[in-house]
DNA sequence: CGTATCATTGACGTCGGTCAATTCGTGTGG
DNA sequence: CCACACGAATTGACCGACGTCAATGATACG
């Protein structure tokens, strides 16, 4: 299991701040250059992660927080029996592991997609930090309410829109984003390392089904999957299919 | 329309955040009372709503922010056919109407379920009255936070739990939030403004099926609701209907 | 009283779930 | 290079939870 691109696993040196790739995306955006080894003195290292590893489960003591340098992820709860709910897909650029009370146990669980390589920051002092720095304490706080609408965007679809709408938002959403995030060629396809189970933990809906409402998606000649990637052949039908809002496709 | 106690309308003076009813509540929590006053100033007054009226409406520019000071709300999203989702129920002490960019159009409407009197604050410098307080900083990311993890809460719900455990589910959360949150008597009822069509729109269910499942919940004697309160008659098998996980009680 | 809103209930339909078999793809060992 | 293993994708047959439609009550309010 690795990342289409070049293995992580084995890479151990630490990503300076200067050279970070998500300078632009993650928490230190606000920050100025010329402050930046303050939150480079207070980062506690990397950390790299296999695919299908868990970050962190949901009951345990939080330690860190991170952003993940490189790499997909997935934000997740699991009922008692067994079932799972996939609250959000983690990219690149994304902060993971804040939550209201840093004491607190934590209320979810958090595993690679891929390989992954994360910014570690240590949980206590946290909140000094971002006392000592208001842009950086603005900024989080940014972050997480951009979390609160993913997450209600998520809601709404989850809990009103048909299977075919679930999925044409989902992956039209995904597509946006990742092409927001990534440098990468504008091409009409992303790497698409969810299995169909992923998606369907995401949506509310059983593999099976995500199976179904795909191939039709691809029967109508709206999208292309193979080789681990997805290709949008028809963006506009996309849309339609999804009932899509164009609003919201803010900074994500 | 109005409020099970006194009605609010007509009453024109402006709350004194020293009297305020939510002080060890809202956004000001961890502001020292002598420096309670800074907040004061930048105040922009009360606002009073009928039960119904809409405080804001998606894709309005966002002017204000908000924090409840009596009476209920929902938080709510709109798809282009009228299907709706409720994203949360807003009780006093909740701040509302942040979002990440304040200069973005609103993703999100709220309206009133009962009469309600707000607390209102610009959204002009908001920002720079978080800069100067990083405590107060600090609090609405924590507040925002907060949201996010009763947002995926909810999503878990309607993505994986069945009707059943859903209403129980949702109903024993709102029990334990306004219990937390009322000084009221600690009686186990609680006042309940919502329509079955109210509950079918937050846990993404039909009101008929919500109707169908509370006489389920009431035929088993594990609720009951009349006279606009909801009883919770056996809390423990109710809990059991719901699945329900007693971490996720965390101060809301 | 008349009207409006909400709650309630029955009959019936369907979207999406369940179960299970088969195929595909990729990586592994011989 | 081939045989095998294992997870994921695919497909069909069947089923049931929840939605739809529509009628009837119950309450509240002007």
């Amino acid at each position: 299991m690795h990342n289409s691109s070049a293995p992580l696993i084995g890479k151990k040196y630490t990503v300076r701040c200067s050279a970070c790739r998500v300078r632009g995306w993650g928490l230190c955006e606000p920050i100025h250059d010329d402050e930046l080894d303050v939150v480079e003195r207070f980062k506690a290292g990397d950390k790299v992660l296999e695919a299908g590893q868990d970050l962190f489960r949901e009951g345990e003591p939080s330690r860190e927080l991170y952003t993940v340098l490189e790499g997909w992820m997935f934000l997740y709860k699991l009922l008692e029996d067994g079932r799972r709910q996939i609250a959000k897909i983690v990219l690149p650029g994304d902060f993971v592991g804040f939550q209201p009370d840093l004491e607190a146990l934590l209320d979810h669980s958090a595993q690679a997609l891929t390989d992954v390589r994360l910014c570690v920051f240590p949980r206590d002092n946290f909140l000094e930090l971002n006392r000592a720095h208001p842009e950086l304490a603005i900024r989080l706080t940014c972050l997480v309410a951009h979390d609160v609408e993913m997450s209600r965007d998520r809601l709404t679809s989850v809990g009103r829109r048909s299977a075919r709408e679930r999925v044409a938002h989902f992956l039209l959403g995904l597509f946006y984003r990742v092409r927001l995030r990534h440098q990468e060629p504008r091409g009409a396809s992303i790497p698409m390392p969810l299995t169909q189970e992923h998606i369907g933990d995401a949506l509310g809906l059983t593999s099976v089904h995500v199976n179904r409402t795909l191939r039709n998606l691809r029967d109508e000649g709206l999208i292309e999957i193979a080789n681990r990637r997805l290709h949008i052949l028809d963006p506009d039908r996309l849309a339609d299919a999804a009932g899509f809002d164009e609003d919201s496709l803010g900074r994500t």
